[in-house]
DNA sequence: TGTACATCAGTGAACGCGCGTTCACTGATGTAC
DNA sequence: TGTACATCAGTGAACGCGCGTTCACTGATGTAC
């Protein structure tokens, strides 16, 4: 009962992607090639026709992350003019994004993905500093247009808005998916809103 | 040559320390019983004199961790009355204690120690959930004491400022302890006493 | 204080399971003529 | 439009390594008398 043949370019992204549904749901040490594989119909050995090793599977699922915290960032761009609903925006856009794939922030702090190999460590690097700048650069935006503070430093803030998602998202894997992670976003950017806005109560 | 012998509780002690040490530099995967028993001068199966299994290890660990953060809110108490300089010094320590034990935050997210099985993303849960449940306290005190606004959701404020510390660390683990985990800390503490600080401006 | 015995930490060899990876083979797909 | 061939995705059996775990044995330590 063989698999229907597809393109080795359609076999890629189907495999990078049900590898990151899964991680949602277990590590990657308990993530088996012969389990991606049967998601999406095939036998493990199959796997190698598109992959060279499980290590190139993991790298191709880092840079799927990566493209979709880009793609939100520009998506919030697109959205609004003013900063602050691009900041907003983004927040919004986040919480969505790990509450479909639970997986990106713990892959970003997997012990393995970030200790298996020195070269795997770089490119999660770059990809979080990537997007840090995007978001600083959002700030800086908003401190041209004079409604972000203009004594506050960018990436500083721009870590702490990463930071009102990040905690959220593990209580929220944590306690089941019970923790309500929109409701804290909301509160936590009342908060967020407060520090670095510049027009003072 | 056998090692010198010592009572279960030092080797549990040990071992649990040792393992500690050791995931601040790689991954669970990555940390053989083989590598805990090295570190100590113990041979592998001599770890089976004090622990059922790796499993039981990885929980001393955790309980290790719980027992750290707790201590570090304790300290922090008995440091000062104002509860803003207590939730400052808070966020000092807990600087302080990543920077010794790299491991912590990493633990804490891992997809290993979270998804191997529903018990111990359990024990984590609860070890997360006492350590807020202090933090919120310390900011419910700050309420009372009118140093810090009224309105605000304690329980939001105190996973803010776990915000503060989380993504730093993963950035300082990341740039290979390049990144200034105490300067991010301080500037982030001055966004976040402007958003929960009572006394505007 | 000395002796006898039970307990218990440490040893090293061996087992066995899971899983990444290899390999020879098959048959569908697409291209050249 | 039909045929011949090269390419390439899919298969399943087998391999082999790493590592958690077991087991029979040793010898030091502490306690009972």
């Amino acid at each position: 009962m063989a698999a229907k043949k597809l393109s080795t370019e359609i076999r890629k992204e189907q495999i990078a992607g049900a590898a990151l549904e899964m991680l949602g749901s277990r590590g990657i040490g308990e993530l088996s090639l012969a389990d991606i594989a049967q998601r999406i119909g095939l036998v493990p050995s199959a796997i190698y026709r598109h992959f060279e090793s499980k290590d190139e599977v993991l790298d191709a699922v880092l840079d799927l992350i990566g493209r979709r915290l880009l793609n939100n960032v520009e998506a919030s761009q697109a959205e609004s003019g003013d900063a602050l609903q691009r900041l907003r925006g983004l927040l919004v856009r986040q919480v969505q994004l790990v509450r479909e794939n639970p997986a990106i922030p713990r892959i970003m702090f997997s012990d393995d993905v970030l200790s298996r190999n020195e070269k795997r460590k770089a490119t999660v690097y770059t990809i979080v500093r990537a997007y840090l700048k995007e978001v600083a650069e959002l700030v800086r935006q908003g401190q041209r247009q004079k409604v972000i503070r203009g004594d506050l430093d960018a990436d500083t803030a721009a870590l702490l808005l990463l930071g009102i998602i990040q905690p959220a998202a593990v209580l929220w894997h944590l306690s089941g998916r019970q923790f309500d992670l929109a409701q804290h976003a909301e509160q936590a950017w009342g908060l967020f809103h407060a520090a670095v806005s510049s027009s003072e109560k």
